[in-house]
DNA sequence: AATATTTTATTAGCCGGCTAAATAAATTAT
DNA sequence: ATAATTTATTTAGCCGGCTAATAAAATATT
């Protein structure tokens, strides 16, 4: 009964989020926050709408996320000249320093971590598997 | 980039709460409480402290559901008389009948959505490399 | 018996996630 | 021009998850 499916990710979903809040705790950061930098880092100075969709997350939560990290320093939030109902979200300096080294400390280390062990075919196999639940999923109904 | 495995385990994840919160908004349950009444009912009239190592979470967490559940008429928590510290949860009549139809509208339906279309090895394979990938991960540093 | 330690639960506070309702600005239609 | 609609964000409120600090009862020590 403990091994189903849902079992298995809700799980793994768990103790990656936990491991991630371990790693990040010394650049004051939590499990999530170092997705929102990097992105911002990759995606130059983005709308919190280009956010929801890159991030896959909803508005609110985006809204959010940017106050607190605005609140810690780490980026800037600018109205647009043009429109002003766009908000444009730039990284601090501390924010780009941070994030350019969460990729390695964070992310990767995470990653590798998680598929330590298996062959290259399994890694691809799993990618594969995954990626058809999270199709099935995803359907609607 | 979007495809690590991370990343998909983490989507997964969040798209089957989301699901589990529709199917289960019908009884008026958000996404992990349905696992919380099912455990209380397999076990009977357990303890916080037991319901913390089913659940795999923490007490902090236990309280507050409980304490949620309790408010709703889904369960009732009595103290021990051997022990005045330890708390024993069991579920009311609403909760039961919640509980067992919760099992197949939500858990089973979620489930056999995830992996409709894969056959009966593809499954095994699959639980076993998530397995596999819970185990790398949950082991220190 | 009196004190110290361990165990069980709770509380407070912080995070990310979501929904639904409210703002506000830009478009479009009338 | 004015009204209606669409679009971009925000706000409020609810969930589960966690940590750290507290409270209270049971055990172990001295």
């Amino acid at each position: 009964m403990c091994s189903t499916i849902s079992h298995l990710i809700t799980q793994i979903c768990k103790v990656h989020r936990n491991k991630g809040n371990q790693l990040l705790a010394a650049y004051n950061l939590h499990a999530g926050q170092e997705q929102f930098l990097a992105t911002v880092m990759c995606g130059g100075a983005m709308t919190m709408n280009e956010l929801t969709e890159h991030l896959e997350v909803t508005p609110a939560t985006v809204t959010r996320m940017a106050e607190r990290l605005e609140k810690n320093g780490f980026l800037n939030k600018v109205k647009c000249c043009n429109d002003q109902r766009v908000v444009r979200v730039s990284l601090t300096e501390k924010g780009t320093e941070a994030a350019s080294q969460i990729i390695d400390t964070t992310w990767n280390k995470l990653e590798e971590q998680m598929v330590k062990n298996m062959s290259t075919e399994e890694k691809i196999l799993l990618r594969r598997l995954l990626m058809q639940v999270l199709d099935n999923i995803e359907e609607e109904k």
